[in-house]
DNA sequence: TATACTAGTTACCTAATGGTTATTAGTTAC
DNA sequence: GTAACTAATAACCATTAGGTAACTAGTATA
């Protein structure tokens, strides 16, 4: 019984984990995300927190995470066009995530780079 | 000041998520950590938790999970000759990560099939 | 000898992802 | 008229990711 449980349990957690992956795969969903947790952008703007980022593939990109609700897109009259990008309620749910996916990626970082160390060490 | 500092951590969280998901990036690599944070697993034991991974895309994610340290291979000279996956301290110290992309994932689900229902509903 | 189980590998193909460069359209300033 | 700024878009190409199907090698069992 114990073990058909944890077996059930990994099914639900592989099919959740998937579900939230399809949303938020490739190269520039999470970093255009966490773009705009630090405030409302303009195209330009995303553009260079992101810098090697082409126009067509930001465009294409907030495009999605509109589609799957997570950015909202205004418009505004002024005199040249601007249209300003924010996350909504969907997207800053995602928060959390993001600062789990931070810490581990800072963790990540220094756990390679020790080993590296190491090695040098030892080839030394 | 105030400003500088905002956007100083802004990109301080981009270039870490950007090292995170170089990692986790693609279709199965996290499907694979998770049957994995459920018990050590044979080769054949993950194609069994992730139904429709092939033999060839399995083989190919556990190598470079391996290079990245994330997992270990044990091979055990058994009669028909056995192979263990399992999480190395790195690949655990993700635990924290996959929560909250399940608790994420189930959300978004949620999410979006509310909106179906509102949807369904306007349109009776 | 044939079948099955272990853990993969190989060759081949398609589709998705991403990159590059040039272009559009509307408005303002020079 | 020309340049510059806004937010994109289009055409084209290269790379990568991923899928399919067949096959390998070693051992055991019928």
């Amino acid at each position: 019984m114990e073990k058909s449980n944890r077996k059930e349990a990994c099914l639900v957690k592989l099919r959740a984990s998937r579900d939230a992956l399809e949303v938020i795969q490739g190269k520039w969903r999470i970093p255009i995300i966490v773009s705009l947790t630090y405030g409302n952008k303009r195209f330009g703007e995303i553009r260079k927190d992101i810098e090697d980022i082409s126009p067509k593939m930001l465009s294409q990109e907030l495009k999605e995470l509109e589609m799957n609700k997570l950015i909202s897109r205004t418009l505004y009259d002024s005199m040249p066009v601007t249209v300003e990008y924010a996350l909504t309620p969907l997207g800053q749910s995602m928060n959390r995530l993001l600062e789990e996916l931070l810490a581990w990626g800072i963790h990540f970082r220094g756990e390679m780079t020790r080993k590296e160390v190491k090695l040098s060490e030892v080839s030394a």
